[in-house]
DNA sequence: AAGTATACATAGAAAAACTATGCATAGAAA
DNA sequence: TTTCTATGCATAGTTTTTCTATGTATACTT
């Protein structure tokens, strides 16, 4: 129950999320949209990544579809009807949480008005 | 070098910011201001706590002062002067996670505006 | 031929927050 | 007066998450 712990877990919503986006993706995949969205701030590891993917699917969340691209393997990953429920949940406790901490520390949006 | 780690130090960066706001703080104090400004949604624990504060000492970062209230100790924490110079730097680095975050997902910040 | 990008994977380390305790004072309620 | 709740600090040990460091292998570029 994450009711606290400031904020892990994060990594599984950010690919839950992407994976609603984009229907299916597959490991390397991700790693460069997150890379490229967030200008290279963001640059998530293998060591953080598979084993992400590797407890989202043990959790239901997530199936996989393997298949050849030429002689390579690639494993691509998509929602479960579970994940789909999932990200709403998930996506809200991770804005509340964020909301929190601006709250706290006082924190601006970057923000265009016009 | 905390670049990636997703957030993690959070925890650090708002004490920091409480004492930088408040002057001077206990422990007990802290967990009741953040439980306060989040609307109970964030509730640090004492092992949580503790080992936060006793680390920013071993960092330099704050100071303590003991004192008794009636037969009770109590230890008060304050900014050192690295301290007061780290905050910008944190809550920079914490503002532009949650920028890339809120990039990634999609969130958008409760705004009143007109 | 060598280097870089793609693509998956895991073992082990490190860090952060947690649970569960423990001790003790103080005030309120029963 | 006893018990419950709040205050106040602290640490040992666990869990979780991400990391570093590897390993394997295909494919393209130079």
């Amino acid at each position: 129950m994450p009711t606290n712990e400031l904020i892990k877990g994060t990594l599984g919503t950010i690919i839950l999320k992407l994976l609603q986006e984009n229907g299916k993706m597959y490991g390397y995949d991700i790693t460069r949209v997150v890379k490229q969205r967030t200008d290279g701030k963001i640059l998530l590891k293998e060591g953080s990544l598979y084993p992400a993917l590797h407890k989202l699917l043990a959790e239901g969340l997530v199936k996989t579809e393997e298949m050849l691209i030429g002689n390579r393997p690639r494993v691509y990953y998509s929602l479960t009807p579970a994940g789909k429920k999932q990200i709403a949940i998930r996506t809200e406790e991770l804005a509340g949480f964020m909301e929190s901490i601006r709250t706290i520390m006082g924190i601006q949006t970057t923000l265009s008005h016009g």
